[in-house]
DNA sequence: ATGGTTGCTTAGCAA
């Protein structure tokens, strides 16, 4: 089963590109982020003739979520299921093949010590809550998506550049090894132990050109689905071209 | 400290 996050930064700037992709790759499951569109707008109809399921979690101008899956995604569950009131789509969850697939939108947090940061750290606290809740480290599941987070300097071109950015900050790391001693393990870095391979490169400053990049779109899994997990893979080319999204899909198969 | 770019929505926010 080959599992796949994307943050196509607006879904329907990436039509194109979003359908050509799946047509290629054909990947069993695929989780977008930053769909920047409410559920009634989704493009459910071309993603339909491409072969897809559909499972969106959307809003008007910013956030958004879905799973695509070539099987019917099963127990779909929008938001994290607690008493805040939080309108920002961030979360969507759904069985497919027998696995429970997480998919989030973390915050990004703008500035340490800002009103953003706050909720980050409050977003992920409140997703460490929601797994225990709602499921254990004994099950098949999967974690994925934008992550904001690049979980250690191996992951950062520049980690000078970046040293007190909210995907790096220390209270950053550490509301993310949460969801390791929960149970997760990283299956990517398992697979490239080196680091130095990237998911999300700035649009600015010619950031792509440069090589100025950041692994922050993560896949975790637990410990029966890690044992399965057989290759993991960034698709750098995406980043390239004409009108890409600022991140590259992130490629992990499960024997 | 600021700027650089992209997308949604059309001035300003978010990333």
């Amino acid at each position: 089963m080959k599992i796949v996050t994307w943050n196509v930064n607006s879904i329907r700037a990436r039509e194109e590109r979003l359908l050509a992709w799946l047509k290629k790759e054909k990947p069993d499951v695929l989780c977008l982020q930053e769909l920047k569109v409410t559920n009634e707008k989704f493009p459910y109809d071309l993603i339909t003739e491409a072969g897809y399921y559909s499972a969106v979690h959307g809003q008007p101008t910013y956030n958004g979520v879905a799973i695509l899956s070539l099987t019917e995604p099963e127990d779909v569950v929008c938001g994290i299921q607690d008493d805040e009131d939080d309108p920002q789509a961030r979360l969507i969850e759904a069985t497919v093949n027998g696995a429970r697939i997480i998919n989030g939108y973390f915050p990004n947090g703008k500035e340490v010590g800002s009103d953003k940061y706050e909720y980050k750290l409050r977003w992920m606290q409140r997703l460490s809550d929601h797994m225990e809740r709602t499921t254990s480290p004994d099950k098949d599941v999967v974690l994925v998506g934008d992550f904001n987070v690049a979980p250690d300097d191996s992951d950062v071109a520049d980690p000078n550049q970046w040293a007190g950015s909210v995907l790096c900050y220390p209270d950053t790391r550490k509301a993310y090894e949460k969801f390791l001693s929960w149970g997760f393990t990283d299956v990517f870095r398992k697979h490239n132990p080196d680091g130095g391979v990237h998911t999300w490169w700035d649009y600015r400053r010619l950031a792509f050109q440069r090589n100025n990049g950041l692994r922050i779109d993560l896949v975790l899994a637990t410990k029966s689905m890690a044992e399965r997990c057989v290759a993991a893979s960034v698709d750098r080319d995406e980043r390239k071209g004409d009108k890409p999204s600022d991140h590259a899909p992130v490629i992990v198969e499960f024997s």
